[in-house]
DNA sequence: CGTTATGGGTAATACGTATTACGTTTTTCA
DNA sequence: TGAAAAACGTAATACGTATTACCCATAACG
């Protein structure tokens, strides 16, 4: 900088002015061009970390979300760095693969110096340090959130399925989330209760979802309508009990969640809900820079519906499905 | 830092000093104790721009690559984010979506600083900017790389089909990438030649892989053992031949690339070749980095051989697969 | 004509850290 | 005992930018 400020002869200070366009009625209309075709000739660009020191701000912004291992959290992770970028801020990843590791995920960014986060789920760290944040799928009071409707989701795959006349329903997908326990909502809803060993626990893999399913068959009876916490659980479920020799969907319906890239591809293509991933980003893109930029706003919770996406995977009730003896 | 310096009543060289493990032979031992003890206890972390901008370490690297999409692009981000963290680095993201947005991706990462680069393929940027930088996929003097030995996967995987009796190839894949040049090569090896049509382009997503294997399936004749240039093209492959009635793998085989998490699941299970991401990230780590620490190093490529994942999706060549008609 | 605005410009400073160059006192050891 | 080394410590400075507080000259205005 202060060799372009040479080149033009001006002082330090007048190129700063203009190349942040703070020229006007400072810097003569001709110089400021000629400062802005040097700076452009040798390309210059200016030191963030002097710039950040200066202004405290950074351009900067945290995420910190679980590993991502599916197609759909590809996305997510590409749309979130893309439209943070598009808006002149940079994504500071940070991946946690257990709960535990949660903290040192937090150390990374912060010691970093970020201006804000993004964050999955809640965590005690964001309450000390204050620092501007929005919470992905969790609500806290003080903390703006976005929020996927899965309650909804869950509501709508379960009216769809009883519609077909389903009325034995498993569930695979971690135990005691979220999602398990709008399931049972709407077991109840239905004056249905959970019968054991058709909940199975899966994280969210297909490796885990056949685990599941595969542990799910194992009984003696076996639900005509199962369903799975995401795509990736409902692909290696899927396999599982066609390997088991069901057909599917004749004998066993699936749906999933998030509309995974793979899930229109599956034998059979999976019934889902897509989580519409762009619509997520870019909420939480835009609830974080607004409160960035104008940090006295009233806390603000944006809700988006997951869309279903019918495909093969779900038939009508199939009344011999309901002993294994009778297949 | 002053507000420690005040408590602990030494200077702020002092415990800069002390924090960064310079204290010895300056600072009492009991003062170095306090004043660590005070820093944690305040959980004090240094200002990362004045760091940055004082020593001109900004512990950072950047990491332009293609938009991730499937779970295997994905496995490679989180590898390499926690990779980094894990030797004190934080990652910078910036993914093109197009070729031509390139230059875009290394303009955000340049611009907000980094100490040094790792590349998906070579590009000009990277000659102009004199910046540390590792190339993965590409081979350019004067850089390090790390090379995923498609090439050996490639002929590995002609002569396992070759093995099982087959001689009609088809490739779905990229038009013109390195992976088609390494299939036509093995043609040439075995006195083959291309087939137009059996040849078909695709991006790297089911989708691209259903509409090639689509179009492919429309000609008169087909191949009997079709190699996919990713497993995420394989499974679109694999369903739109299933769905066009064929047996897989008994009147068409397919093999993937890449080892997805979700290829173990698809019906049939794909066989294909493990890029090993693990070691691939470790390599491109330890590339970067040994440059950052000892600037004058000679260069250094590193070959990393997929490992075969022989599942299901291969058999033995079977006759009456020659002509559409004979099905 | 005196006053005020406007255009054009700079010097000085602060941001928070790491490092260099200096001190002073105490210990060691020939 | 005297000199050198070690222990303990600080003041000052530089990193590159943004901003504040100034300055002077000329134009506009009552």
């Amino acid at each position: 900088m202060e060799e372009i400020a040479a080149m033009a002869k001006v002082s330090q200070t007048g190129v700063s002015f203009v190349l942040n366009g703070k020229g006007a009625g400072r810097i003569a209309k001709a110089k400021q061009e000629l400062i802005l075709r040097l700076a452009r000739e040798h390309n210059y660009r200016p030191n963030a970390a002097a710039r950040g020191l200066r202004s405290r701000k950074r351009y900067t912004v945290g995420v910190i979300m679980p590993t991502p291992r599916s197609g759909f959290y590809a996305g997510l992770v590409s749309l979130l760095q893309t439209g943070l970028a598009a808006r002149g801020y940079m994504a500071l990843f940070s991946f946690w693969l257990v709960r535990d590791g949660i903290k040192s995920a937090y150390d990374a960014v912060l010691g970093h110096g970020v201006d804000g986060i993004i964050a999955w789920d809640y965590h005690a760290c964001l309450a000390n340090e204050k620092i501007p944040a929005v919470i992905f799928a969790d609500k806290q009071p003080g903390f703006d959130a976005v929020l996927p409707d899965f309650e909804a989701a869950m509501a709508e795959a379960m009216d769809y399925l009883s519609g077909l006349g389903h009325r034995d329903f498993g569930y695979i997908g971690p135990a005691g989330g979220e999602r398990q326990r709008f399931f049972r909502n709407e077991l109840r809803r239905r004056g249905l209760t959970p019968v054991p060993g058709w909940e199975q626990d899966a994280a969210g893999s297909p490796a885990a979802g056949f685990a599941a399913m595969t542990r799910l068959l194992a009984g003696s009876r076996r639900p005509s309508a199962v369903v799975c916490h995401n795509d990736a659980v409902a692909s290696g479920a899927i396999f599982a009990a066609v390997r088991r020799g069901l057909r599917v969907p004749e004998e066993l319906s699936l749906t999933g969640f998030d509309n995974d890239p793979g899930s229109a591809y599956t034998l059979p293509p999976l019934t889902t809900f897509d989580a519409q991933p762009e619509l997520l980003a870019d909420a939480l893109i835009d609830s974080l820079l607004r409160r960035l930029e104008e940090p006295g706003l009233p806390e603000r919770t944006l809700r988006v519906c997951p869309k279903a996406v019918r495909r093969e995977s779900c038939a009508a009730y199939f009344p011999s499905s309901q002993t294994l003896e009778d297949v």
